[in-house]
DNA sequence: AATCCGGGGAG
DNA sequence: CTCCCAGGATT
């Protein structure tokens, strides 16, 4: 039976929703698309590559048959590449085998786990199936309490999660808990004042919200020195895609190492331009941006005409090396 | 249960 | 700088 704190969180989320994109949607491939997408991912970095990536690849069918070229450069810039070629090659298991019956079949795909299986079979197939994300597991750590720290902290959560489950309308359930952790019991300040929950709340009651769930301590990220040479040939940069095993694998990046400029390049004019940051799950990268010209290169390099380069799958940090590149040429020309 | 996966953006 | 994001896979 549903409880009164439940309805009022249903009837929190009906009034307060925000309009997304995938918000109100049962077709499994673009629920599932956006769930992807969510993957350690924020609302607003998503927003803009959505509903993009639905115009170039409307169905399942469409993803299944695109060239996994097209597919990464679709997804470039929104990190953990590995994302894009788990869904292709899902998008291609559904278009051989048929769409998953449950959350127990969605299991089955690459890139798919507890959370997303749960996610696409409660909102796209009606199935009484819970989540837990990390909106979810602070709402439950705070509304009970819990101080257990995390990973121990998710399984509780998933306990909590099934049995909070409002039964027959598990995909309004589902995302009003995500949105109340987004929006008022948020990481840092919470809102208590305007939450639906809070007559139940025990860390309302107790005055502990904006403490939990308790943090881990977090190894300090290594830091590392990279060099990035944007080496150009008349109206084109020498760029190559990443091998495997190592960093941005399969995007297009340019030289880039510990040492000097990588052989085979006849460059000239090879001057520091800058640093920039970034980090890569616990690595800390410090890039320092080199220019110059060449009209030759290792033969894994290929000219890509500058106006091209927003089309290839490129990571993040290549526009804004491009970027300090033309700050810097301004400031020689001065 | 712990660790890695090799990103990125907001504050 | 720190935090953490609608996590998944591997060991």
């Amino acid at each position: 039976m549903t409880e009164a704190w439940q309805e009022r969180l249903l009837d929190w989320y009906r009034a307060e929703a925000r309009q997304l994109p995938w918000r109100g949607l049962t077709d499994p491939y673009r629920v599932w698309v956006s769930e992807a997408m969510l993957q350690q991912t924020t609302v607003a970095a998503v927003l803009p590559y959505y509903e993009r990536w639905l115009e170039r690849f409307p169905t399942v069918e469409a993803l299944a048959e695109a060239a996994e070229e097209d597919v990464m450069a679709a997804w470039a810039g929104l990190g953990y590449y590995r994302r894009a070629r788990n869904l292709q090659a899902g998008a291609r298991h559904v278009v051989r085998e048929g769409w998953p019956a449950g959350a127990q079949e969605w299991r089955g795909l690459p890139g798919v786990g507890r959370y997303t299986a749960g996610a696409v079979a409660s909102i796209a197939l009606g199935e009484d199936a819970p989540v837990v994300d990390g909106n979810i597991e602070r709402v439950y750590a705070r509304f009970t309490v819990d101080d257990t720290a995390p990973p121990r902290l998710n399984g509780r959560a998933w306990v909590w999660a099934e049995s909070a489950l409002v039964r027959g309308r598990a995909a309004e359930w589902n995302q009003a808990l995500m949105e109340l952790g987004a929006r008022v019991c948020r990481p840092r300040s919470p809102l208590c004042g305007e939450c639906p929950l809070a007559p139940e709340c025990r860390a309302r009651e107790v005055g502990t919200a904006d403490r939990l769930p308790t943090r881990k301590a977090r190894p300090t990220p290594r830091s590392l020195n990279l060099a990035v040479w944007l080496v150009n040939d008349q109206d084109t940069l020498w760029l190559r895609q990443a091998g495997e095993g190592e960093w941005w694998t399969g995007l297009w990046v340019p030289p880039m190492g510990e040492g000097s400029i990588p052989l085979g390049f006849a460059g000239t004019g090879l001057e520091s331009v800058g640093d920039l940051k970034t980090v890569v799950t616990k690595h800390r990268l410090t890039l320092r941006v080199h220019r110059g010209q060449s009209r030759t290169a290792p033969a894994s390099f290929h000219r890509v005409p500058y106006d091209q380069i927003a089309e290839r799958a490129t990571p993040a940090f290549v526009s804004r090396a491009l970027k300090l590149a033309e700050a810097g040429q301004r400031r020689i020309d001065l």
